[in-house]
RNA sequence: GCGGCCUUGGUGUAGUGGUAACACAGCAGAUUGUGGUUCUGCUUUCGCGGGUUCAAUUCCCGCAGGCCGCCCCA
């Protein structure tokens, strides 16, 4: 094979494009439901707005961007996830403001130059939601929720919600000061990584998998234990909303996200029906961000589904819908010039009543083209040979009981209704 | 970026130091104009590059790609 595609991306196929489309629609649906509407970005955008916003010592930004110059030396970036290009967006277009809430979606693909693993690709999509305008803990909640259903809808079950809170601007420095009070004795026993995120993110500390500094991080203290009255404040109501609307979860105080910019709420919902990349969405607030790339200070929430993944628990979980995509109606078995052009002209004329419909183009033996219409699953399949083009009319054979019975070329088309 | 495993026709697999097998799919045929069953035949292959050897698909090295774990995240 002289070209395959790049590494860590992927040919959707015929075969599996039913699931991507049963996916967006049933995505589409429940955002519409509850009010969002979709933008669409461009693909790329200058590389300062995802080294400004996701902050320029998270992995995102200082590893896996697919950053490179264009004719003019403008550096730009693939964009590594929508929340800041949406953000842009209604900045730029004046979508947004103090006064009102904005509920946008997207639907697209994302780059990050990572490791290939299962779950985990350099160009995946995403699906999700980003609203402006309300700091109130009832819009966590109601995105959350959003999020939910989501899933629900798709049928999706074995799902687990973890939440915590990051604090603010406030309070979030008095926390990071606890963390480095709190590894200040340990961390040059902990492994290199934690090193450098003690000098620049301690809160990044509590992302770390690595066994020999989990003893020093089960110990760390708790974020939510020195959040700031009005975050404590907004935790409390938000579990109180979840509450009320039934929803369980799980405190996750090791609950960081890879993202500079959130404040207060974070969350991530899990399935167990993965491996490793078991994350199927993550988000939180983020009320400082629009401010930070030049607008007025908007508080904003949002979320991110990584589509690939839920398309793998669908498949394992063989909820699968059967498929959607309707086979064909008539085929047309032709035989000699005379037939194929009656029955070209007839193709066109059945097609304009809106039903699907196929020909022979390969000029294959009348017993070819009868398997090829049981294999699309034709339901008809008219015959049109030179017996029948003297007859002016054809042999409509209907597949599933073989019966056949002639039928003038013209009432073809009455026949069919 | 680190580690482990893997790479044979379109797909799924077998196998050997002397150029490869099976199943399915595809195509064709079984009295010449009729599908889904059956039978027969045909097409297509050892990821790439080097090395060892008389000879490598089989052994060794490198690369690429895939999978899994770490990291990170969706």
């Amino acid at each position: 094979m002289k070209y395959s595609v790049p590494r860590g991306t992927k040919d959707i196929l015929p075969q599996e494009t039913p699931i991507w489309q049963h996916l967006e629609a049933v995505f589409r649906r429940v955002f519409s439901l509850f009010g969002y509407q979709e933008v669409r970005t461009p693909i790329f955008e200058s590389t300062e707005l995802f080294a400004r916003s996701i902050g320029t010592t998270t992995d995102i930004v200082a590893k896996e961007m697919y950053e490179f110059k264009d004719r003019k030396g403008r550096s730009l970036t693939l964009r590594p996830e929508e929340t800041a290009p949406v953000v842009r967006a209604a900045l730029e277009n004046n979508l947004i403001s103090p006064d009102n809430v904005t509920k946008l979606y997207y639907i697209g693909p994302m780059f990050r130059y990572e490791r290939p693993q299962a779950g985990r690709q350099r160009q995946f999509h995403q699906a999700g939601v980003e609203v402006f305008g309300s700091n109130s803990p009832s819009l966590d909640a109601e995105v959350i929720l959003l999020n939910l259903e989501l899933f629900k809808g798709l049928g999706i079950r074995d799902l687990g919600l973890n939440l915590n809170s990051v604090g603010c601007s406030k309070c979030r420095p008095n926390y990071t000061k606890n963390l480095q009070e709190h590894f200040k004795e340990n961390i040059k026993n902990m492994c290199e990584d934690c090193r450098t995120r003690f000098e620049h993110n301690p809160l990044r500390i509590l992302d770390c998998k690595n066994a020999n500094c989990q003893q020093t991080i089960e110990a760390a203290p708790a974020s939510i234990n020195t959040l700031c009255d009005e975050c404590r404040d907004h935790l409390n109501e938000l579990m109180k909303f979840l509450k009320i609307a039934g929803v369980e979860y799980v405190i996750n105080n090791r609950l960081v996200r890879g993202l500079d910019y959130y404040t207060k709420t974070t969350f991530e919902i899990t399935s167990n029906a993965l491996g490793a990349q078991n994350a199927v969405s993550g988000g939180g607030r983020y009320d400082n961000l629009v401010e930070q790339l030049g607008g007025k200070a908007i508080p904003a929430v949002g979320f991110a589904v990584g589509m690939e993944r839920i398309v793998e628990i669908l498949k394992k979980s063989e909820i699968r819908n059967q498929k959607s995509e309707q086979g064909i109606i008539l085929f047309l078995a032709t035989m000699g010039e005379e037939g194929q052009v009656k029955g070209f002209e007839l193709l066109k004329e059945i097609r304009s009543l809106g039903i699907a419909a196929e020909m022979d183009y390969l000029g294959k033996s009348l017993k070819a083209q009868l398997k090829v219409a049981d294999r699309l699953g034709a339901k008809y399949v008219y015959i049109i040979g030179d017996d029948e083009i003297a007859k002016e009319s054809g042999i409509l054979k209907t597949m599933a009981t073989s019966e056949q019975q002639e039928v003038k070329f013209e009432l073809l088309k009455e026949a069919l209704k």
